[in-house]
DNA sequence: AACAATCCTTGACCTGAATCAATGCGAGCC
DNA sequence: GGCTCGCATTGATTCAGGTCAAGGATTGTT
C-alpha cells in the first residue's frame, strides 16, 4: 500500500538552495509580534540584528536538508514553508507548515532533524548557531521566548498526533482547515476564505492521507455545503459550526493562547 | 471504523488522584542526569528543592487531567506514565510514555493540555508554577535546560508523526521496540529484554492501531524469529538488524544526542 | 492564443487494518 | 490447588482509505 513512491515527488529534496541576501529592518518586521524577538528592547534588538542576515528563498527552494550540518537557525518573517521527513523508500511526512514567526532548524547530533522547502516565496532571518548561543547567555529573555515557542509547537505536535493516530480522513480535513484559519487570524489576516498555499499532495503528506483522499474529502464537504472551493488554493467556510463538529470537538486550539512554561 | 469507543476504557480518566508525599534528597536522584536539575550547582539545587514537593502515585492513578487548572509542573523521578488526549467519543491517543527525567504539565490557556496516568508506581517532583516562574528569573540555567528538553521532545514528536502518518503496523511496532530499548539504555538499564510496562491496548493507543493489530504484529515478528515474547511485559530482540530494517531506517533516534537549541 | 507542465478530480477496484467474536492464559486471591 | 478477572491471542469478516487509471482544470510561458 504505502510502498509506492509518492506521486510527483512533492517532497524530494532538490538542490536549489538559492539564498538571496536582503536588507531589512526589525522595526518594520511583521513577524515580530509572534517570534523570539518579541520581548526585546530596541537596543537588544539591535544586538540580535547585528548577528543575523535577512534572506529570501523562492518558491520550491529547499533551504534545510535533513542530515546536513545544522549550522544555522532560521526565523521566518514571511511566506510558507513545509517541514518534512522522508523514509528511505520515498514516503514523506510533512510535520508542519511554518509561517511568519516560526523558527526552523532543530538539530540532533549536529545535523538537521528535518528538511524544509519554501511553498511560496519566503523571507527569514538567519543566525549562525555559535553567535546565537553567545547572545543567549547575555539575553536570557530570548531563551525564555523560545521556550514558550517550543512549548506551543509541542502542543501543536500533540494535537497532530491525535489527528494522525485517531481521526478519519474527513475529520482530518476539517481540523486542518480550522487550524489554518485560526493561524491566519492570529496573524491578523482574514480567517475565512482560508488560504491554502500548498498543493493537495502536500496536504496529504501532512495529514497522513493520499492526494486522492484529500480531494474526495474536499468534494464531500463541498457537496454538503460546509465549504466552497475557491480555485485550488482557497476554501471558503460556509458552515463553521458544522466544520467544528466534524473536526471532532477537541479544537481547543481555537482558543489557544500563548503560554509560558511556568 | 474508528467510531467505536475504545475497548476496555484504557484511557478513561478515573478520579483516583492519590498523591503520597515522600521525603527525598536530590543528591541521590536517579533522574538528575536527564532532567532540568542537571546543570545546577548544589546551592542552586537546594533552592529548587525548597519550592518542590516529592510525591508518589500508585499504578493506575491519574494525576493530570486535560482541561483542569494547570497549577503544577511535574518532573518524573521514577516509574512510567502515559500521557494522552481523548476525543469526545472516547477515542484515545497516547502522545507519549514518560519516564525518569521527563517533565509533565504543559498548559494552554491555564489548563492542562493532556491527561497523565501512572502505568507503574511513579514518583515525581512537583512544582507550583508561580514559584517556579520566580526561580526561572534567578536561575536562567534551568530555563536553558528545559529548552533543551523541550527541543528533544519536539523532535521525538516529529518522529512519532512520521510513524503515525506513514508507517505500516509492522513498522510501527518495530520502531516502538527500538525506541523503548534505546531509552532504557540511555537511562543505564539493559536495552535488550525490552521492558513493556504498558498493556497492548496502551501500545495500540500510542501507535494509532488496535489491540488486535498490535497483538498480530507481535505474533508475526515472533514467528519470524525477530523477537521473542517474555510474558506480556517483556520482549527479547533476537535479530536487531532485522528489526532496524523493518522499522524503516529513519531511526536516527538511535544515535540521538542531547542538543541545545543553539 | 496555443502549448506544456502540473495539479486536481473522479471512477473502479483492492487491501491493510478495523471490527466482531470467541477462546486462551496468567497473575493475584482465597 | 482452583477460581476469577482482566489481558492477550486468534479467526472470520468488513470497510475506509489506498492504488491504479483516466480525464479535466490551472498556471505559467513563449
Amino acid at each position: 500500500m504505502r510502498e509506492r513512491v509518492q506521486d510527483s515527488g512533492n517532497c524530494k529534496v532538490a538542490a536549489n538552495r538559492r539564498l538571496h541576501p536582503d536588507s531589512h529592518t526589525c522595526d518594520l518586521c511583521e513577524a515580530r509580534a509572534f517570534n523570539m524577538c518579541n520581548a526585546l528592547e530596541p537596543e537588544e534588538l539591535a544586538r540580535l540584528a547585528a548577528i543575523m542576515s535577512h534572506q529570501t528563498v523562492e518558491a520550491g527552494g529547499t533551504f534545510i536538508e535533513e542530515g546536513a550540518a545544522a549550522d544555522d537557525l532560521f526565523n521566518l518573517t514571511s511566506g510558507t514553508v513545509k517541514v518534512f521527513k522522508l523514509l528511505s523508500d520515498g514516503r514523506c511526512q510533512i510535520t508542519g507548515f511554518m509561517m511568519a514567526g516560526d523558527f526552523l532548524g532543530l538539530s540532533r547530533g549536529g545535523t538537521y532533524a528535518y528538511s524544509a522547502t519554501a511553498i511560496t516565496p519566503v523571507t527569514f532571518c538567519r543566525f549562525q548557531r555559535p553567535q546565537l548561543r553567545g547572545l543567549f547567555n547575555e539575553l536570557p529573555k530570548i531563551e525564555r521566548q523560545m521556550l514558550g515557542l517550543a512549548m506551543n509547537e509541542l502542543m501543536a505536535a500533540q494535537d497532530q498526533m491525535v489527528l494522525l493516530g485517531r481521526k478519519t480522513a474527513r475529520e482530518r480535513i476539517a481540523s486542518f482547515l480550522l487550524t489554518l484559519s485560526d493561524r491566519a487570524v492570529r496573524r491578523g489576516r482574514p480567517g475565512n476564505p482560508v488560504d491554502l498555499p500548498m498543493t493537495r499532495g502536500d496536504i496529504a503528506d501532512y495529514l497522513g492521507l493520499t492526494t486522492e483522499t484529500v480531494s474526495r474529502s474536499f468534494t464531500q464537504l463541498k457537496t454538503e455545503r460546509v465549504i466552497a472551493l475557491k480555485g485550488n488554493h482557497g476554501v471558503e467556510i460556509l458552515d463553521l459550526d458544522a466544520l467544528v463538529e466534524i473536526a471532532g470537538i477537541d479544537e481547543r486550539s481555537t482558543a489557544m493562547a500563548f503560554d509560558t512554561i511556568a
